[in-house]
DNA sequence: AAGCGGTGATGAAACGATTCATCGACCTGA
DNA sequence: TCAGGTCGATGAATCGTTTCATCACCGCTT
């Protein structure tokens, strides 16, 4: 029964086992944990000791259920895969690591239900709060979360709502950027590549227009391509769309609402031996590590995406901390573009 | 001080505030929560009216304290940035979500000093148990975690320690396709991009080296070049260090441990006007999506991304579950070359 | 009418940490 | 010597849920 015996592990130890150890009171051995320095030099090295032999582990359900409040703060994106969203991780994780919390990283794959269920087992599990970059700002559920007191604090969205925080870039300016570099280099029929159920894309499809407009040009004329993901394949799939209009109605350049639409597009079009920038000229969204590596690089409008997930971190665990004096603010960092070659042939 | 108002949220409903709006016990509450057939049809929608008025949700930590196991499983990966691994992620996810567990995602970035801090955090949190991709798996720390009754399974790793589950890709023989295939285009002299402080590294290294004994040649002559990280950014200094040499010495292939280096090598080859393939082969390894949308389209060894996460969960889940009968064991998959542009050129 | 089996509800104990009012020991100054 | 004060340790109460032994009640049999 050798395999069996390796099951045998005895419940850990509590701080019970470590006070009996320790010839001290359970009291003495939180205190240990949390205040050291109100304990005597000479107690306190028993009991740390005592943790040792024993290999405790503190129970940090039963902290939490006592203190009221856990260790650790959900994280909701759209989706994991797009490295736009990994970079925002990171600029989280920098921010919680430092503050000793851990984070629940939850992907709503755009998917109201999924984002649901997650938001469920978030508030189940108590925690401090939650950054989300919603499918929808005005969803019930959420609404309900804010009521019973869980911050939320909105990422990569402007809060139409008056009571959260939010993190977010300039969508209207950024997509004024892209189509404003297009026009200059002559481009007059663009098309716009992007879905149209997320707030975001909506923003960045008016700066198209609006550039258009600064420009006296027909706002119109911005053909629209819309696409169910913003993913690689969707991006193929528009390409196919757009070689499908005879040339002279065909866009001479292609605005896409991120770099995974713009990437796959540009292979979209490569396959076709449509020529990028010469034949169509590319412009993508979000600038990913990858945009640069590209057949052809990308030009891209950047994000400052760690940045973003700093500063949602730290506007969430103000509030969490010191609900009292914390006022709800909405931080709009401003995109940046970025030119590379995708985008760099001028039309006579 | 209607400021003030807003946080004023009165504690959260427990089971004894539904109760007594029920009229029933709490036994009752609890009943209706986890076996709600054994209590009568009467009684049941009384105690969920009663829960939807007060808007009830259950505290899970309370949960989590009396039945002695919680509801979340912890995933340390080397670098949350490197799709492979939100690929694997999104396996572990997919597995996980039809169980109704959440996982609390880590980042160790390749420090020991993370990841043990993380895995003391999610022993503390009494976690189902551990997916890790570890950068030693004999770690002391791993070990005692073991030794405390978690479940550890490896990914992506072969686990030296017989008591462990582990989960990954055959990296000797990937690294045997990938010089396999240079050899039969015809190149002698081949460079290895990668650090060699990861087991999986060392073992494609190998692979590398065997293939070359197998074709009769002198492993040895695999010129090795060192990258602390395995990075895009990594990548592009290995290119600098690669034409560092004399033409004549200077390979005339280029196999990488994993794809962003061969990005990043492919960009530094370009930038120096040297051309992929026509003058320097490049084979990546992992295959992400990025490969087949780089400048060049990339060679690659294709690793089974989302199965490594869901096979990894599932063994985890088991484990976890029924530890009586659990045998642990070690799943290798195998990886497959898949053949684009980069490495297309024939020498003569 | 008494006995019996079965169904559902009950409520106290338990999980493991933290908190806080209390107590004891020791020191100081009068 | 004793009152007063300080510092450190104590241990019972508490958080919210689940569990389980117990109980009340109803209908049915004998």
């Amino acid at each position: 029964m050798e395999a069996r015996d390796r099951h045998l592990t005895r419940p850990a130890a509590s701080v019970r086992d470590v006070a009996i150890r320790a010839g001290v009171s359970v009291g003495t051995v939180s205190n240990v944990l949390n205040k050291p320095d109100i304990v005597t030099p000479t107690t306190r090295s028993r009991v740390l000791a005592a943790i040792q032999e024993l290999g405790f582990v503190r129970n940090d359900a039963a902290r939490h259920l006592r203190r009221g409040r856990g260790r650790t703060l959900g994280l909701v994106v759209l989706d994991v895969a797009n490295p736009f969203f990994t970079d925002v991780a990171k600029g989280v994780e920098y921010t919680t690591g430092r503050a000793g919390l851990a984070v629940i990283f939850c992907n709503s794959d755009g998917d109201l239900a999924k984002e649901n269920a997650y938001l469920d087992l978030l508030e189940e599990q108590r925690v401090r709060g939650v950054l989300i970059t919603p499918i929808d700002d005005a969803s019930e559920r959420l609404q309900r979360l804010r009521d019973h007191g869980v911050c939320v604090v909105m990422l990569d969205r402007t809060s139409t709502n008056a009571d959260a925080c939010s993190v977010s870039v300039d969508d209207h300016l950024g997509g004024q950027l892209a189509i404003r570099h297009l026009i200059e280099n002559g481009h007059r029929r663009i098309a716009f590549v992007g879905g149209s159920a997320l707030q975001q894309v909506r923003d960045r499809h008016r700066g198209a227009q609006q550039a258009l407009v600064d420009a006296g040009l027909e706002p119109r004329s911005l053909q629209r391509v819309d696409t169910p993901t913003l993913t690689v394949a969707a991006g193929r799939d528009a390409a196919a769309r757009i070689l499908g209009l005879p040339r002279q109605a065909r866009a001479t350049a292609v605005f896409c609402a991120n770099d995974l639409l713009a990437l796959g597009v540009l292979q979209g079009l490569t396959r076709q031996r449509v020529r990028v920038p010469d034949d169509i000229a590319l412009v993508g969204y979000d600038d990913i590590d990858f945009a640069a590596a590209a057949a052809v690089p990308l030009t891209s409008v950047r994000q400052p995406r760690q940045r973003l997930g700093q500063t949602a971190a730290t506007l969430l665990l103000e509030e969490a901390d010191k609900p009292e004096e914390h006022q709800h603010q909405q931080v709009v960092f401003d995109p940046e573009l970025v030119v590379r070659e995708s985008s760099l042939h001028r039309l006579p």
